[in-house]
DNA sequence: TAGGCCATCTGGTCCT
DNA sequence: AGGACCAGATGGCCTA
């Protein structure tokens, strides 16, 4: 899951507009890597989310786990031979005390995935995507890629916002005072250039960032004019 | 039918 | 000792 350890420059920004699901797509496009021949590419190209009805209900746990009822344990040893090397389990027959202690593990960890599909439900629907029945639910791996990228985003587009304020401050000559009292200019350098994210290899801004170095802007015309 | 995604079971490991 | 967490294995469902 390294493909995205370091989401910059395009990628990153192709996340700033339209995070719809074909946005998500995108952003889970620029994601493949090594991964996606592990099958993590299930979006389609181009973010192509196929129409399906809505997801089927899982398995309940009374359906196919080691909770109690009548022929259950028919259905744990059949399950018991099936499982191969590695798997779960020996072939011998375990005591009823062992039985119980591994149901109620079982429970246990169901109940533990159970919470951890509900955050990842809870995730999904802070996320913008296209929320429609008829729209495939986010699987999970995308859920978690989508909502990292989506963060990212957000903070820089957080930081460009701080960074602008606080240029329109000086312009009106409110840094001083603002810059000491107000919340507008948290940080050093935006109090004096908004466009200055702190990189050096652009040239500074000729115009009003003129003394001011660091990362274009969109926000600022001649940040992104070519020099 | 193959591949993707998922739920579940299970044993191992670590922590309290 | 018991619970939480993890990873491997397995089988079911769904879609292309």
């Amino acid at each position: 899951m390294a493909e995205l350890k370091s989401l910059s420059g395009d990628a990153y920004l192709a996340l700033s507009h339209g995070y719809s699901a074909a946005a998500a797509g995108l952003a889970y496009g620029a994601a493949r890597g090594p991964d996606a021949a592990r099958g993590y590419g299930a979006l389609g190209p181009g973010g192509d989310l196929p129409a399906v009805p809505a997801p089927r209900a899982p398995a309940t746990a009374a359906e196919s786990s080691g909770e109690q009822s009548g022929d259950e344990d028919d259905a744990f040893e059949q399950r018991r031979r099936r499982r191969g090397p590695g798997g779960a389990g020996d072939a011998r027959r375990r005591p009823r005390e062992q039985r119980s202690l591994r149901l109620s593990i079982n429970a246990r960890e169901r109940r533990r995935m159970h919470d951890l599909n509900d955050a990842l439900d809870g995730l999904r629907a802070v996320i913008p995507y296209a929320h429609s029945p008829s729209v495939r639910k986010l699987s999970k791996i995308a859920t978690l890629l989508l909502a990292k990228n989506y963060i990212l985003m957000q903070a820089q587009a957080l930081d460009e916002m701080r960074r602008l304020v606080a240029f329109l401050n000086r312009g009106q000559g409110l840094a001083a005072p603002v810059a000491t009292t107000a919340p507008l200019t948290p940080f050093g350098q935006a109090a004096v250039c908004p466009f200055s994210a702190g990189g050096a290899a652009l040239g500074p801004c000729p115009d009003k960032c003129a003394a001011f170095s660091g990362t274009p802007s969109a926000l600022c015309k001649h940040c992104t004019e070519k020099p």
